[in-house]
DNA sequence: AATATTATTTAGACAAATCTAAATAATAAA
DNA sequence: TTTATTATTTAGATTTGTCTAAATAATATT
C-alpha cells in the first residue's frame, strides 16, 4: 500500500496517542497534528477505507493491525535516522527530531535495513526510546517520568520536553545533557524545587518548572 | 523562499535541460518530468511569479540567477546523498538515483553541510559528476560520451543510461561497473559493434545497442 | 429530565498540481 | 504565400488535503 506523507503522519500520531489500546478522539488527533477536527474526520474516512484504522463516527479511532504495522515501520525509520544524525553527523538531541520527521518519509526497506546495519543495529534511539526491528518487534518503552515526579534516587536524563533556547542554555550551563546521570538529594516542599548532584559536580538546586521539563528514567 | 517538491523537481529538470544557456521548450520539459505540456505551462507561470525562471509564452523557459542558485543547491543535496549511499551504505550505482531523488528534498543547510563534512567534502559523486559546494561553485562536468561515440582508446565507465535489468545483468556478467577502466581495441563497421578489453580479462565484443548505453570519459 | 456545553460530523469552498480537449500560435511544407 | 503540421496555451475538470460555518450527536450541568 502506498501512503502519502499526510497519511503516514496521521498513522504515526494515532499510534502515539493510543499508548497501547486507548481510543483516540478527533479533537486530540487534531491538536496533535496541528490541524482542525473537520480535517481529521475527512482523513479518518480515508484511512478506514484503506483498512489502516477502525473508525465509526462519534466512536473515535484505533489502529488496525495493519495500521500498527505501518506505524512501527515509520517509527523505526524515524528513530534510525535520529541515531544517524547523532552518532554520525554529531547533531545534538534537540536538533534531530524535525530532521528525522522528514527523513522518515523516504520509504525504502533496503535503505532502512542498510542504515540499521551501518549503525550497528541499535535498539534504542538518542532519546532512549526503543527502535522496532524490521518485523515491528521492539523492547518495552523505558519507564520515563518528569524529574519532578520521579521517585527513584539515581536517574538518567532521556529527554527535554521544552525546546526553548532559554532552558537549553540553562541545561548547558549546568552540564545536563541527554544521558547525564544524576542523583536526587532532596525535594523542598516549600517551592517544589529539587536538589540534584551530577558526578564530579557540586550539588545544585533546580526549580519545579525546570524539573517538569526534564524527562528521566531510573538507572 | 519555500518551494514544494514539485517546484524543486521542475527547477532541477530545467537546469538539466538547459546545459549552459539553451532555452527549454514546454514539450521537452514535459517529457523529462513525465507529465503533460499543459501542466508545464501552468507551473511555468508559478515559477515565473516566484522569479525562478524567465518565461514568456511561446518563447520557452530559462532559469533566472536565483533559479540557478536553487538548482545547484538541489543538485548538491542529490549528489552528496548518492555519495553517502555508495560510500557508507554500500549501495551500487544503479540503485542510488531514485533514493537520492527523495532524500534531496530534505531542505536543511546544516544537515547537508554536516553530511558533506562527514563524507570528506567530496567533489565528484559516484557517477563522476561534480558536486557544487555550499556557494554553488562546482568543477566543470567531465567530458562524457557514450561508448559508441568515444574516440579515445583508454576510457573509464561513468554511467549507464538504460537501467533495465537485462542490461545490468549483462554488464555484471562482463565485470563492467562504474569506474571500470577499459581499452577500445576495434570498431567493426559492419554492425557498429565494438571490441573492448578490461584489465586481466580477455577482449570481448559488445553490440552498438549496449555501447550506446554505456557512458565513458577519457582516462 | 430538560438544558447547556462540548465534540464531532457534514456541506460547501479553496489551493496545489495535475489532467483532457479545444483553441491558438509558431513553424514547416507545398 | 497559403496550407498543413507541430507546439503551446487556455478552459474547465479532477484529486488530495485542507478549511470555515452550520448542523447534529454526545456529554455534563442544573
Amino acid at each position: 500500500m502506498n501512503l502519502s506523507i499526510a497519511e503516514e503522519n496521521y498513522v504515526k500520531s494515532i499510534y502515539k496517542l493510543q499508548e497501547g489500546d486507548a481510543v483516540v478522539t478527533t479533537n486530540a488527533l487534531a491538536y496533535e497534528l496541528e490541524t482542525k477536527p473537520a480535517s481529521v474526520t475527512d482523513m479518518a474516512k480515508k484511512l478506514k477505507e484503506k483498512k489502516l484504522i477502525d473508525y465509526e463516527k462519534y466512536k473515535g479511532i484505533t489502529l488496525s493491525s495493519e495500521g500498527r504495522r505501518v506505524a512501527l515501520q515509520i517509527i523505526r525509520r524515524h528513530r534510525l535516522w535520529e541515531c544517524f544524525l547523532v552518532d554520525k553527523l554529531a547533531f545534538s538531541w534537540e536538533e534531530i527530531h524535525e530532521l528525522a520527521e522528514e527523513l522518515e518519509h523516504v520509504r525504502s526497506e533496503k535503505l532502512i535495513s542498510r542504515l540499521s546495519d551501518y549503525l550497528g543495529n541499535p535498539v534504542i534511539d538518542p532519546h532512549g526510546d526503543p527502535i522496532p526491528d524490521a518485523h515491528g518487534k521492539m523492547a518495552k518503552p523505558r519507564p520515563q517520568t518528569s524529574l519532578d515526579q520521579a521517585n527513584a534516587r539515581r536517574l538518567v536524563v532521556t529527554a527535554v520536553t521544552d525546546q526553548s533556547t532559554a532552558l537549553l542554555a540553562f541545561l548547558n550551563a549546568k552540564n545536563i545533557k541527554l544521558g547525564t546521570q544524576l542523583e536526587v538529594i532532596a525535594h523542598y516542599e516549600y517551592d517544589n524545587s529539587i536538589e540534584i548532584k551530577l558526578k564530579q559536580h557540586p550539588a545544585i538546586t533546580i526549580s519545579e518548572q525546570v524539573a517538569r521539563n526534564i524527562m528521566v528514567r531510573p538507572v
